[in-house]
DNA sequence: CGGATTTGACCAGCGC
DNA sequence: GCGCTGGTCAAATCCG
């Protein structure tokens, strides 16, 4: 009984990462966040990754018998599913190639980009820390919450990395800016992102009333990553948070996936732990809380710089990696909280096993 | 009791 | 050199 339980839990969540799978191969021509859910391609993710040993097989033998089922049929209208369902794969793989040479290419170019604009600023001061951290957010503004990767002393000793000037030799940290919709009478500097840190201090700046927390990850000094949370002067139910470095372990909902804990997985794709995205090994890791779904950042609130020393806001590219990250997390974190869409998918799989 | 958080002190970069 | 500022440390405190 505790098996089948156990087995059940295991399929629902194979259910939701094949879901959240299909989500990211979309066609970024035609975005659309609701998913018709009648449709022949959901049924089908829930027959692949139903345990064969659910179906009621022998009954099932039995009924073809009973009703003169022709087997003959049955095999072509699988092998011609089976053909249609490869040419679909096929179809999404090379979606996702395209994709992912769009992205390249965007990078590179933004990459030039970055470095044409440190070269002509800071010719003279790249030793200089702080210098160097200015045109981070200079960059920052210019291309909202896009990742940096210019030059930011990331030595392996984090508590020296301060003290020692940066050095062309460092390895690069990765720098990114990450605008949180919280409640306005939420006074907490904590945004829900999935990871793990430890505060370790808290600082009134000069251009900003709110505080400034530091945070570290709870994976350090294993782990680098930094984050500093500070409320925007313009807004205050927004909370601006800026990661400098990146996560060398995968993130604690993954981890919890992948430890085979039907409870934890499942507890992830259906509980308030939020979404995080990595647009590859070398690319930006940006992470979003959108537990709050009617309140997650838009794409207007992720032009919101407030920071911006250029008040004017112009209109940005929907094209960006960046926003096709976001819309995919958008739409995952909408499948999973939805209640009508976990009903629909038990209404689904009753109705396949009751077939 | 151990881990997390708070908070004042300290340090280094930067501008004058 | 001095003062301002942001970032970090570490002892004190809190909390489960």
């Amino acid at each position: 009984m505790v098996e089948n339980v156990m087995i059940k839990q295991r399929s629902w969540t194979k259910i939701a990462i094949a879901i959240m799978d299909s989500c990211s191969n979309f066609s970024w021509n035609n975005v659309d966040t609701s998913l018709d859910l009648n449709t022949k391609p959901l049924l089908r993710l829930i027959n692949d990754h139903l345990p064969k040993k659910e179906l009621p097989t022998s009954n099932f033998s039995e009924l073809i018998r009973t009703k003169n089922f022709s087997v003959k049929q049955e095999n072509g209208a699988l092998m011609e599913e089976l053909k249609r369902v490869s040419e679909e794969n096929r179809k999404l793989t090379e979606m996702l190639t395209v994709m992912c040479e769009n992205y390249n290419s965007l990078r590179s170019q933004l990459m030039d980009y970055l470095n044409k604009n440190n070269n002509s600023d800071n010719n003279n001061k790249e030793s200089k820390k702080r210098k160097s951290e200015s045109s981070n957010n200079n960059n920052n503004n210019n291309i909202g919450m896009i990742v940096n990767n210019v030059s930011e002393s990331s030595s392996t000793d984090e508590d020296q990395s301060c003290k020692k000037p940066a050095r062309e030799d460092t390895i690069k940290a990765k720098i990114s800016r990450v605008h949180y919709k919280t409640e306005a009478s939420d006074t907490s500097l904590v945004v829900k992102d999935g990871y793990q840190w430890r505060k370790y201090g808290q600082k009134v700046t000069r251009d900003n009333p709110s505080p400034r927390a530091y945070f570290k990850c709870s994976f350090a000094p294993t782990c680098p990553v930094k984050k500093k949370v500070q409320r925007s002067v313009e807004d205050q139910s927004v909370l601006v948070a800026t990661y400098e470095g990146e996560h060398n372990h995968p993130h604690p909902s993954q981890m919890e996936a992948n430890s085979g804990s039907s409870r934890g997985a499942a507890s992830t794709l259906q509980g308030s732990v939020p979404c995080a995205a990595s647009l590859g090994s070398t690319g930006p890791t940006i992470t979003l809380d959108l537990t709050k779904s009617n309140k997650a950042v838009t794409t207007k609130e992720l032009d919101h710089d407030h920071d911006d020393h250029h008040k004017v806001s112009k209109p940005r590219n929907m094209d960006t990696p960046e926003v096709r990250q976001f819309l995919v997390e958008q739409m995952a974190s909408s499948l999973t909280k939805d209640p009508k869409f976990t009903a629909a998918l038990a209404a689904a799989i009753s109705g396949r096993m009751l077939h």
